[in-house]
DNA sequence: CTCGTTTTGATAGTGACTACCAATATGATA
DNA sequence: TATCATATTGGTAGTCACTATCAAAACGAG
């Protein structure tokens, strides 16, 4: 509707946005998710309730904006078919994590990182976001499954599929979880990289068979 | 507090939270899980909407009565710690769902089945119900990997355990699915043994090497 | 048959969320 | 610059899930 139309208009809605949810993650890290209000959040914003749920449907969409969903299919049709299935999958999540935790310049790096790590840290602490954000990684499972681009009539290897993107989805899962317990100290794609290898084996994630098993030393630096 | 004094109210409770519940999947199965107020369920068994509230927690708890975890966790326990993580893992669920959709005797076990599949379907297609189900995934996650009974010392162990239980839960949630839209046609405990083998390889599921990549023939009988 | 416990019910309240409608701000145009 | 279409915001009222709190009723055990 906006963003078509008027650039400038886009943009103030962006800021907007982002003040809101910076407060509210403020306030759900301080306070506790269930014990601030979406009322505690717009007054600490400054805008009115009604604003905020104009740009947040639910008060869980707050902390878990995520437009990852793209990124990941993008590379998952721009991987070889010739790969095995987790290698394809596999590579787009490392780098799509790459791209998330290594996008920014200079100190705002620390600075998006620390949020990244915030919203992390109430997603998997929280129930309710917890289980939207599963419910998230179940809708980018679909979406990986459409960009694989398989044969619709083949409904085996469909299935197979399904069964590849949920198992390394899991396996991100798991990563996230342990590079939030980590406070983000390690490298987010290394981390990937090693419940990939741990749950297929260390021979899938990295084609030029490294033999170092515990601590993948180099860049995430892939294709 | 109930059911340890007297086992006479411990069944009349469980009797009437039968009636609630089987009256709410019906009315959701009907009108839609949310169009369907806590009310109406209330109405419909008979109850007042106090007592459903009392029996079942939340609105999502009326479909999704899962004690499927101590299921699971006990064969853990009770599988050989000398086995791979996915095998433990993967056994304890293949032998769980055999005892749960082959538990029934006679008639019962067609009835029983289609309670489940019609809970299943509630929980696939509706996002609440999605969401909280993977939760619960999630604690059951943590339940196995407690149950494998890992050095809580070595820290890459226990990452290794994380992330091959999420794995197998992942591709369970696949076979759920999978065996949901066959409308519990198949078996179900050879859809995860497919699963399985899909998410780590043939090998890793039936240890008596068997050729068969696509059909597992045999009943899901182990140990 | 009575007593203590369990179970149930009613009332009032909170908070997330959704219409619906009015007011305001803003960017583009005459 | 003044105006206009449109985007954005705010207020009101209402629904629904869910939680106290307290009283009434049912029920098994003595």
């Amino acid at each position: 509707m906006s963003d078509q139309h008027s650039p400038l208009r886009a943009k103030r809605r962006a800021e907007t946005q982002r003040v809101i949810q910076a407060h509210a993650v403020r306030l759900f890290t301080e306070r506790g998710y269930d014990a601030t209000t979406v009322t505690d959040v717009a007054e600490a914003a400054g805008v009115s309730p009604m604003t905020v749920y104009r740009h947040f449907p639910t008060k869980e969409d707050l902390v878990l904006v995520d437009q990852h969903a793209r990124l990941v299919a993008e590379r998952i049709v721009a991987s070889s078919a010739a790969q095995p299935l987790v290698r394809r999958i596999g590579g787009a999540l490392i780098d799509s994590a790459a791209m998330l935790t290594g996008g920014g310049h200079g100190d705002n790096l620390t600075a998006d990182r620390r949020f990244l790590l915030a919203r992390l840290r109430l997603m998997i602490s929280t129930p309710a976001l917890r289980a939207k954000h599963l419910d998230n990684h179940y809708a980018l499972q679909q979406a990986i499954v459409d960009a694989l681009g398989n044969d619709a009539a083949d409904s085996d290897a469909a299935f197979r599929a399904q069964v590849a993107a949920s198992a390394c989805l899991a396996a991100l899962h798991t990563a996230l979880v342990r590079w939030a317990e980590d406070d983000g100290r390690t490298e987010l794609p290394d981390v990937i990289a090693k419940a990939l290898a741990a749950a297929f084996g260390d021979d899938i994630v990295e084609p030029t068979g490294g033999v170092n098993t515990s601590e993948p030393i180099g860049r995430a630096e892939r294709r």
